[in-house]
DNA sequence: ATTGACTCTGTAGTAGGGTACTGGCTTTAG
DNA sequence: CTAAAGCCAGTACCCTACTACAGAGTCAAT
């Protein structure tokens, strides 16, 4: 029950060229060939794709997500380690969060007190930022 | 009062590169030079420089920084424009918000139902990606 | 047997925002 | 005067996550 990378790329929902690009970043492991060098797949690697998608949307990187993979295969490592990276995620997940909560703050003062008739040269936003605003 | 471009950078707080980076990529203006070529800037380089920081900090990219730039210098041009491209950034930046919040919501849901001392192979946060747990 | 779809390797390009390096001048401090 | 520090142009490289070829071999259907 094995298939083809184009089976592959269909059943996972991702392009063709990305499995090999995965392959080469380790994500996947390196398939069985047929004689003539076709690789060759099975559904675990479906399952494997459609993690990696996941985990993307979860906002890991390539990296992190070969990193979660690994800790699955090492003996001796529990639960805990990989609840340990999710919350290290969240952590930076609000940091993004303030990071943007703070420019929009700057942002929505500032088109409040602009009433978009002044000339240029009076325009509150590229003063503010001309200037040294209310930022940092 | 002209200075070189290593003043310049340290009086700015960017790097060297980064100022003949922007010259090459047109926000800055190319600058007079010197009998021996080198880079002669005024006071007001510096304050252009530091309200690209600002803009950046603010969530613009280079090219847009760039847009805020040329209507500086473009005639015709209201405080309006300048406005509705603020509104624009503030929209861009509540899109991503929704987004971060909704990773920080499915990873938060994950790590509760994880009490860290399960194996691997019991972990609902592996297999959570693994199998389509709450997302999408 | 031939056509068309599929796959192979390897390399290069994309966007964004820089950073680093090479080899050769110039300027400045001692 | 000399040595160190600073500058020049041009090019290559970093990261992320792909995507796009080119040219050649393979598989399935007709």
């Amino acid at each position: 029950m094995t298939m083809t990378i184009g089976k592959l790329a269909q059943r996972a929902g991702v392009g063709i060229e990305t499995i090999r690009f995965y392959e080469r970043k380790g994500l996947i492991e390196t398939p069985l060939r047929t004689a003539s060098g076709y690789r060759q797949y099975s559904e675990a690697v479906v399952r494997r794709l459609q993690f990696i998608r996941r985990a993307k949307e979860l906002g890991f990187t390539l990296n992190e997500i070969k990193e979660l993979l690994s800790l699955k295969t090492s003996a001796g490592v529990t639960c805990a380690s990989v609840k340990q990276k999710a919350e290290k995620k969240i952590a930076d997940i609000d940091g993004k969060l303030r990071s943007l909560r703070r420019m929009k703050r700057a942002l929505v003062d500032l088109t409040q007190t602009c009433n978009g008739d002044s000339s240029l040269d009076e325009c509150p936003i590229l003063n503010a930022m001309d200037e040294g605003g209310p930022l940092e």
